[in-house]
DNA sequence: CTGAAAGCGCTAACAC
DNA sequence: GTGTTAGCGCTTTCAG
C-alpha cells in the first residue's frame, strides 16, 4: 500500500485562508459563516473537487446508529421469515460498526397490533426505521408520527403513495402481473382461458393484488384470451371453485397473486392430477419449491423479500452513517424461477 | 443517536493489565509478546468477545489501497463493456475511501497481449487484482507470478481450476446450459431437433462453451430430442449452415453459447423470416435487446458481467481494507430474461 | 518484550 | 463569526 495524498479539510482551509472549523461549517451548512468566508471556501471546494473521507467522518462524529425494522411476525408466514433472514444477514454484516439493529414484529392478521407497535417504535428512539407497511390505513398514521418526530424511514415490499420515505424498495407489481401473463401463454397451445386467483386475501383491501391482476389483464389485452378473476377466502371455496373451473377444457393456466396461495392451489391441482394446467405464482417458500420441483408449479416470480429487507437496512445505514444519497426508489427486477434455475438462486449468496 | 459504549482496545488492555501496544500485537500476531501477556490478553479477548472497530482500524492504519482490474478491451466486445461499467460503478462507490482502482485491458483476440500486461500489472504493485482469465494457458503463468509476489487476486467470469484465488465469481455454466434446454423445450410442440451453435469461437479452445453445451445435452438426455452442435467461425459459414438447418421441419430451436453469437444468429433468422424457431442466447447486449423486444430472440440468459465485475472489486476492497472474509466462490444465479421482465432488469439499480 | 505517544481526517465544544 | 483543540479507536513508531 502506498501513502495517501488525498486532499484534506486542513488543506482546503489553508488554501481558502480560513480555519478547519470554518470549512467544517460550510461543509455542513451549520451557519455562522460570513458571506466572504463562505465564498472563499466554496470556491476552493469546487476547484479541488474535495471529497470528505467518510471513514474519518464516521469515526470523528462518534455516534452509534439505532435502526429498527418493523415487519409482520416471521412465525406467521414464510414470506416474512425470508424478510427476517435478510435483516439478520445485515445485522451480521454491520456487526463491526457502531450500529444497533432491532426488529419489531406485528400480527399479520391484526391491523390493531400494528398500531400497538407504534409506541414501542417511538420510545426506542431510532435514528431510522425500515417498515413493511402492509396495513395501509394504520401505516399512514405511523408515518405521520414518524414525521412529527422527524425519524426518517425506508419503506419496503408495499408502497404508500402518500408517504415520503428516504427510499421505497420493492417490485413493480403491474409489471410482475404482465410477466405472469407472458409465462402463462408461453409456447402457445390452443387453450384460451386464464384464471387469476386471490387466495385468503380480499382484492379490495390489497392494492398490491389489484396491481398484479391489472398487469395480467393488460398483458392479455388485445389478445384472444379470457381472464377470470376470483377471490377465494376459505379452503372450501378454493377447492370448490378450482374443481369447477377445470371442467372448462379451455383452461390454460392459473395465476395466483400471493406466495402462500400458490402452494395451496398446487396442492389441489396435484390432488386432482391436473398437472397439465399451467400454474404461475410467487416466491421461494419451501412449499412452493416442492411443487416447482415436481412440476405442479411451472413458474415462480421471486419478489426477493430477503434481499429487499437486507438492502433496506443497508440503505438506511449507508445514508445515516455515511451520508450516502439514496435513490428515491429501488425497484427490484422481476426474477423468473423455473425448475432448472431454482438451485442457482437458492445457492447464490448474493441474493 | 446515543453514545457508544463498545469495548475498546484500551479497555481490554486495562482488564489484562497490559498496554494497548501489547494488545495490538496479540491481535495481529506481530510477535514480540511474552507467553504470559499473550495468555492474559487472549483470555480477556475471549471473555469479552471483543470486535475491533473497523472504521478506526482503517483510519488508523492510514493506507491507500491499490486495486487493478485486468480484463479484455471493452471496445472490442459489448460483453466486456458491461463488465467495465461494473468496475466504473464501484470506482464511484469507493471514491470516498482511500482506494485507487485501475483498469488494464488486453486484446480479446490476442493471447500474446495478455502476457504483455503481466509486467504492467506487476510494476504497478497493486494490493490486489481482479482478473478475467479468458486465456487459460497465459493466465496460469500470470497467476504464478502473482503468487510469487504474493499479490492476492479474485477471478471472475472464467474459472481456472488450478488457481488459488481469494474468490471466484461466476455462473455455473453447466447449469446455464440446462436452463437453456428447459427454455428451448418449454411449452412442448412436436418438433424435436435442437441446434447448439458456437459462433466465432472454437469449442476446443473454450472450456466454458463446452460446459454450456454439456449442460444442454444433459438436459435432453433421456428425452426424445436430437441435439446437433456446430462450430461456425465465419459469417458465411453461419449463414450457410443456418439456411441449411432450417430445411429440417423438425427444428425446434437454436441455442447460441456466446453473447455476440446470439444477435448474429438473430439477424439471420430475421432475414429469412424464421421467427417460429425458438432462439436462446446470452446477455443483455444492445443488439440482443433489440431482437428480444422484436421476439426474434425468445430468451436471454443473463450472465451479469456488470455485477460480476462490480462485486469482484467490492470483495477485494472489503477483504483488503476491512479484512472481511470472502466466500471461496460467489456463484451467480442464472437469470432468465424475457420480453416482459427485461425492463425491470434494465431499470434496476441493484443489478 | 513493553509502554508511551503521535497521528489518521474529521467533528464539535469552547473560547475569543 | 472564527480559530483552536480535544477527542473518536486504532496503528505504528520509538525509546527503554
Amino acid at each position: 500500500m502506498i501513502d495517501k495524498k488525498n486532499i484534506r479539510i486542513k488543506d482546503i482551509a489553508q488554501m481558502a485562508g480560513v480555519s478547519v472549523g470554518t470549512v467544517d461549517r460550510v461543509l455542513h451548512g451549520r451557519g455562522k459563516v460570513s458571506k466572504d468566508a463562505q465564498q472563499k471556501v466554496e470556491d476552493v471546494l469546487n476547484r479541488t473537487g474535495y471529497k470528505p473521507n467518510l471513514i474519518a467522518r464516521t469515526l470523528g462524529s462518534n455516534k452509534t446508529l439505532k435502526i429498527t425494522a418493523l415487519l409482520p411476525d416471521p412465525a406467521q408466514d414464510d414470506y416474512w421469515a425470508l424478510a427476517e433472514a435478510g435483516i439478520l444477514q445485515s445485522i451480521e454484516e454491520w456487526s463491526y460498526y457502531d450500529v444497533e439493529i432491532n426488529c419489531i414484529f406485528f400480527d399479520l392478521y391484526n391491523p390493531g397490533s400494528f398500531k400497538t407497535t407504534t409506541d414501542v417504535v417511538l420510545e426506542s428512539k431510532p435514528d431510522g426505521i425500515l417498515i413493511a407497511p402492509v396495513f395501509h390505513h394504520e401505516s399512514i398514521e405511523l408515518l405521520a408520527q414518524l414525521k412529527a418526530h422527524s425519524i426518517p424511514y425506508v419503506l419496503f415490499n408495499t408502497n404508500i403513495p402518500e408517504a415520503d420515505p428516504l427510499c421505497f424498495i420493492g417490485q413493480n407489481l403491474v409489471h410482475s402481473g404482465k410477466v405472469a401473463g407472458e409465462l402463462l401463454s408461453l409456447g402457445g397451445g390452443t387453450r384460451r382461458t386464464i384464471m387469476s386467483l386471490h387466495i385468503y386475501e380480499n382484492r379490495d383491501n390489497s392494492v398490491h393484488l389489484m396491481a398484479k391482476e391489472h398487469g395480467l389483464r393488460q398483458y392479455f389485452q388485445e389478445q384472444p384470451y379470457e381472464v377470470i378473476s376470483l377471490d377465494l377466502s376459505t379452503p372450501h371455496e378454493v377447492e370448490d371453485h378450482i374443481r369447477e373451473a377445470i371442467l372448462n377444457p379451455d383452461l390454460l393456466g392459473i395465476f395466483v397473486t400471493t406466495s402462500k396461495g400458490t402452494y395451496i392451489v398446487a396442492q389441489i391441482l396435484e390432488k386432482y392430477s391436473l398437472e397439465h394446467i399451467r400454474l404461475v405464482g410467487y416466491d421461494l417458500l419451501e412449499e412452493n419449491l416442492r411443487y416447482l420441483k415436481k412440476g405442479t408449479i411451472d413458474f415462480l416470480i421471486n419478489q426477493n423479500p430477503k434481499r429487499m429487507a437486507k438492502i433496506g437496512v443497508n440503505h438506511l445505514v449507508n445514508h445515516l452513517l455515511f451520508q450516502k444519497t439514496l435513490p428515491e426508489k429501488e425497484i427490484f427486477p422481476i426474477e423468473i424461477i423455473t425448475r432448472q434455475n431454482l438451485d442457482s438462486y437458492l445457492t447464490s449468496r448474493i441474493h
